[in-house]
DNA sequence: GTACTGATATGCT
DNA sequence: GCATATCAGTACC
């Protein structure tokens, strides 16, 4: 169906490792950038769901205006991001979806990495799962195209069953983790504005947004 | 291909 | 009431 003889589908490589605590721990803009080419696992059910992340957004917290947390605002929706580096916030946006964050930097500092596009593992029963959770219709199916399951994040919480039922967990849990998977070259990724901000926001032009050039899943060019 | 619309939780005024 | 870190469906060209 969807496989594509490009370089960035077979990813596979290094150790299956889960990243350190002290990863989420380092600056938010670095950890946008490191987590392009690692792996998202998430156990639903007994059954595995996995892709690489290839597309991340930095949101700087206190000192960014299109950030909910900005000027360290604090309401039951964004008190995650108050946790030190290393655990999920997930927030439900436009009433119908969940958007998937890496919460980063120290404690106190409420700090967040969104995860916008996944590249899902390419075998049949991770997308199989994803298809019956994203309950994609026949036709949409039938004409699959790489960024339909996990181009954009909603799309990618919704494949990955990812609900406020997370909100919080750590990603050193055996049902929600991040692996080392292989790295892309810094050559392939590219800096752009971020998605979705209204233009009114000075912060809307920030270049805090990170994605492997040329991919396939990306959610928009 | 682009343009518009509707779905409606959360946090703000 | 109003805006928003979105997406699918529909109506056009």
């Amino acid at each position: 169906m969807m496989q594509k003889t490009t370089k960035h589908f077979s990813p596979n490589t290094s150790s299956n490792k889960k990243l350190p605590p002290s990863f989420y721990l380092q600056d938010t803009i670095e950890v946008a950038r490191q987590l392009l080419g690692k792996r998202l696992v998430h156990i639903f059910n007994g059954k595995k769901l996995s892709g690489v992340i290839v597309e991340t957004e930095a949101y700087l917290g206190a000192q960014d205006p299109a950030c909910h947390s900005f000027g360290y605002k604090k309401t039951p929706r964004t008190s995650v991001m108050f946790q030190p580096g290393g655990c999920a916030y997930v927030y439900f946006i436009y009433g119908m979806y969940h958007c998937l964050n890496v919460v980063s930097g120290p404690e106190g500092e409420p700090e967040a990495v969104l995860i916008r596009a996944i590249a899902p593992d390419p075998n049949e029963e991770n997308y199989r799962q994803m298809i019956a959770n994203r309950k994609m219709s026949f036709k949409k199916v039938a004409a699959l195209h790489p960024k339909d399951l996990c181009g954009g994040p909603g799309k990618l919480a919704q494949a990955f069953a990812i609900t406020r039922s997370l909100n919080g967990l750590s990603f050193q849990s055996p049902t929600l983790y991040i692996e080392e998977a292989s790295s892309f070259a810094d050559s392939d990724i590219v800096t752009s504005e971020r998605i979705g901000i209204s233009p009114y926001n000075e912060a809307a032009f920030w270049p805090l947004r990170f994605y492997v050039k040329g991919h396939p899943c990306i959610s928009v060019t």
